[in-house]
DNA sequence: GCGACAG
DNA sequence: ATCTTGTCGC
């Protein structure tokens, strides 16, 4: 898919706040009306890496799938070297050109894309999810494996029990049971997207595991080869 | 100064 | 994120 601008992550962390504050005001909490018809799903690895260090290439990969029957329609890897960090709260500047170049490889524009990382769930409400939704200006839902900001009650032991997650006192998220007896994941939307789209959105798209499949098949591509 | 801290 | 052995449970 094309990507107008090429927008530079390549910045000091300084600017890199200002540039989050900045943006947060364009994102969009509400979801469109028509449905999910291609989703995909973003990971990124470190190949390599020892404790987040050593060889600093980032591996990007996207996977695309129909909503409906959660087939494979396409995938997208890439390699980039990263300059900057992993400091908590700007993940977007350390993953984000390379999720963006897997991005451009895709020969299909998804309706809707789900992130391993928070939505607005975020120190300065922007988070990679929402970053990422608005740079392809496309629907995104960030859903997490833990917390990054925010206070919630622990939720219900039952696939699809929930709590909210605030900060600040605001509604930023909610922390979804996907699977019995397994820890909850933290769902936040990115952009273009509501609260209650992005939790039933993500629960749709889980089958047998913690993680839904869009983000679950886009780790497995990145770290081993396979879908 | 002391924790907390997406991936 | 990445490394890695063992263990528990279905």
């Amino acid at each position: 898919m094309e990507i107008k601008k090429l927008h530079s992550f390549d910045v000091h962390i300084q600017e890199a706040r200002e540039i989050q504050r900045r943006l947060r005001d364009m994102i969009v909490l509400k979801s469109p009306r028509a449905e999910f018809t291609l989703v995909a799903g973003a990971d990124v690895s470190f190949p390599g890496s020892i404790r987040g260090r050593g060889t600093n290439r980032a591996r990007a990969g996207v996977v695309v799938l129909d909503a409906e029957t959660l087939e494979t329609v396409e995938e997208s890897v890439t390699e980039v070297e990263c300059r900057f960090p992993y400091v908590p709260g700007f993940l977007i500047f350390r993953e984000g050109p390379a999720v963006l170049e897997a991005f451009q490889k895709l020969k299909h524009a998804p309706d809707l894309v789900v992130f391993d990382a928070q939505g607005i769930a975020h120190p300065r409400g922007l988070g990679l999810a929402s970053h990422l939704g608005l740079f392809l200006d496309l629907p995104s839902i960030g859903c997490a494996k833990s917390r990054l900001v925010g206070e919630s009650a622990e939720p219900g032991p039952n696939r699809g029990d929930s709590s909210t997650l605030y900060f600040e006192g605001r509604d930023v998220g909610r922390v979804l049971r996907t699977k019995p007896g397994v820890k909850p994941v933290f769902v936040s939307p990115g952009h273009r997207m509501d609260q209650e789209t992005a939790a039933r959105v993500v629960l749709g798209l889980v089958t047998r595991f913690r993680l839904p499949e869009p983000t679950r098949r886009a780790h497995r591509l990145v770290t081993t080869g396979k879908t």
